[in-house]
RNA sequence: GGGGAGUUUCCCGAGCGGUCAAAGGGGUCAGACUGUAAAUCUGAUGGCUAUGCCUUCGCAGGUUCGAAUCCUGCACUCCCCA
C-alpha cells in the first residue's frame, strides 16, 4: 500500500496543478487524513466523466486515508459554471432531491468496496439554515472581488455574449465555504477535482486563510479528453452513465473496448488500481500486437467490474460474445432479456407462428431492422439478415415456433451490429 | 417597379415528348477485408399482395395514344437593373 498518496498520483499523470507539494506530502504524511472531491447532482445517475475523481477518492482510501464524497445538494441547485459556456437550468427540489439519492447511492457502492472509513456528505445539510445576510456577513466579505473576477470560469463567461447570472457567479462562494466548513467539521484539508475546479478549490484555499488561518491543500488532476478532441464518455448517442437502467453494463463494457489504443492507455493508468507495472506491460503489448486490444480488454474487464460488479462483467461478456457472432442457445428469456438490455423489442401475438409462421420479411421491418419490407428484401438477398445469429438466405423465410430460443424470443440481426428481439407472447 | 434564372427521388445534380423509377456524385444499407478502428473494394438504394402493378420530378389544370420533359395559371427561391 503506497502511502506517499501525491507521489502516486504523480507517477499516473494524475496532477495537473497543486497547491505546495511539499506542504501536501507533509500534511498526508501525518497519518490517517480525510480528502475530499465534490459531485454536483446534476442528474440522478453519474456518468464515466465523473470516473475519475471517484478513482481518486479511491485511491486516497488505498493510501490509508478517508475518503470524502460531497454530493452538492445546495450547490447544485446553483450550478457551477466552471467549464460550461452557458448558464445552466435550475432542477426544481424534487428533481434535486432524487438525483442527490441517487448519486449518494453510486458513490457509496463505489467507495464502500475499499474497506475504508468513507464519508458522504451533502453540503445542503449545512447550507439550508444559512441566511444570505448571515452569509454575506461571513463569508462574502471575505472574499475579495477581484479575486474572484480573476477566476478562469468568470473571465472566459464575462466574455462570451452570454455572460453569466449573478447566481452562478457565487457559485464559488459556496464552493470555497464548502471546503472551509469541512475543515472544521471533518478536519478535511485538501481537496482534489478536475482541472477545471482549480479555481473554486482555490477560491476556498484563500478563505480558509482568511477566515482560518488554516493551511488547505489542493490537487487537480487533467480533464480526460479522447484522442479526437471529445469528451471521455461522450457517445453519439449520449453520455456513457453508472445506472445500469442509463447505460447497460453492456454498453458500458463495449465503450471502453471501442476506445483507440492511446485513449485506452490513458484510462487504464488514470482510472483502474493496476499497479504501475501492469500497465507497464500492457503498454508493451499494445505495441506489439495492437491487434489484440489487451489494454482494452482489461481497462474494460477492470471498470465493469468496479461499477457492475462481477455480475455485470459476466453479462457484458456474455453478450460480447453473442454479438459479435456466438450463435445463440440454451439461454432463457431472463438471460436473453438481459443481454439484449440495449436491443430494441417487439411483441407479437404468439399464433403468428402457427401454421406458415411469420414471414421474415415482415418480422424485419416491424422490429424496425428494416425500413421497408423491399429493404427487408434487399437485406436478406444480400446476405444480411440472420435469425438467432444463424444467416438467412432464403427472402422467402418464415419464422416457425421451432426456431425460438429461449421460450417466447427470436434475436434478429441486420448486419454486423443491428439487432431486434421479437418476443412472441 | 423592370429584366432574367430556377423549383427533379434522403442531399447535390443530369434529364428537356416515348427506350425514365429517372445519369453521376454524396449519404445510407448490405457484403468482402479488418483490430468490434480507419481506409479500400463490391452490390443495393420509391413502394407493394412483385417477371406485374401503384406512387414520385414545386402546386393545379390542359395538349397528346403517351409528359419530369410542351401549354396556361398559381406559389416559392435566386440574380441583375431601378
Amino acid at each position: 500500500m503506497t502511502h506517499d498518496l501525491f507521489s502516486n498520483f504523480q507517477s499516473r499523470g494524475l496532477v495537473h496543478q497543486s497547491t505546495d507539494p511539499d506542504a501536501l506530502r507533509q500534511w498526508l504524511a501525518g497519518g490517517s487524513r480525510r480528502v475530499y472531491a465534490g459531485f454536483d447532482p446534476t442528474a440522478d445517475s453519474l456518468h464515466v466523466g465523473h470516473l475519475v475523481a471517484l478513482m481518486l477518492l479511491r485511491r486516497v482510501a488505498a493510501a490509508g486515508h478517508e475518503p470524502v464524497a460531497l454530493v452538492g445538494g445546495a450547490t447544485g441547485m446553483i450550478g457551477d459554471p466552471s467549464g460550461r459556456s452557458e448558464e445552466r437550468n435550475l432542477l426544481s427540489p424534487a428533481e434535486l432531491a432524487a438525483n442527490v439519492a441517487g448519486v449518494e447511492r453510486q458513490i457509496r457502492a463505489i467507495l464502500e468496496t475499499t474497506g475504508q472509513t468513507v464519508h458522504v456528505v451533502n453540503n445542503a445539510d449545512w447550507m439550508r439554515g444559512v441566511g444570505y445576510l448571515e452569509f454575506l456577513r461571513d463569508v462574502g466579505k471575505h472574499v475579495p472581488l477581484s479575486q474572484m473576477l480573476g477566476k478562469d470560469s468568470v473571465k472566459s463567461r464575462l466574455e462570451r455574449d452570454g455572460g453569466l447570472s449573478y447566481t452562478e457567479f457565487s457559485y464559488m462562494l459556496l464552493q470555497a465555504w464548502d471546503f472551509v466548513h469541512l475543515s472544521d467539521a471533518l478536519d478535511c484539508r485538501v481537496q482534489i477535482g478536475g482541472s477545471d475546479q482549480w479555481g473554486n478549490i482555490t477560491a476556498g484555499i484563500e478563505l480558509g486563510r482568511r477566515l482560518r488561518a488554516r493551511d488547505l491543500h489542493g490537487i487537480t488532476c487533467p480533464l480526460l479528453t479522447k484522442a479526437d478532441g471529445t469528451k471521455m464518455g461522450k457517445t453519439a448517442s449520449g453520455a456513457i452513465w453508472l445506472d445500469p437502467r442509463r447505460t447497460s453494463p453492456y454498453r458500458f463494457y463495449q465503450y471502453w473496448i471501442n476506445l483507440d489504443d492511446d485513449d485506452a492507455g490513458r484510462c487504464a493508468e488514470r482510472l483502474t488500481e493496476l499497479p504501475l507495472d501492469a500497465l507497464t506491460s500492457l503498454a508493451a503489448l499494445r505495441t506489439a500486437n495492437p491487434a489484440a486490444r489487451d489494454t482494452q480488454k482489461r481497462l474494460a474487464e477492470e471498470l465493469t467490474r468496479l461499477v457492475h460488479g462481477e455480475q455485470g462483467l459476466t453479462a457484458a461478456r456474455q453478450a460480447t460474445a453473442i454479438f459479435f457472432g456466438a450463435e445463440i442457445g440454451g439461454l432463457d428469456d431472463a438471460a436473453l432479456a438481459e443481454i439484449f438490455a440495449d436491443v430494441p423489442s417487439r411483441e407479437f401475438a404468439r399464433t403468428a407462428l402457427d401454421g406458415d409462421g411469420l414471414p421474415l420479411v415482415e418480422a424485419l421491418e416491424a422490429t424496425g431492422l428494416a425500413a421497408t419490407k423491399s429493404a427487408a428484401r434487399r437485406t436478406i438477398e444480400q446476405g444480411g439478415a440472420y435469425v438467432n445469429n444463424r444467416r438467412i438466405n432464403d427472402v422467402a423465410h418464415r419464422l416457425k415456433a421451432a426456431e425460438l430460443s429461449g421460450t417466447a424470443t427470436l434475436v434478429l440481426r441486420s448486419g454486423k451490429k443491428s439487432y431486434a428481439l421479437a418476443r412472441f407472447l
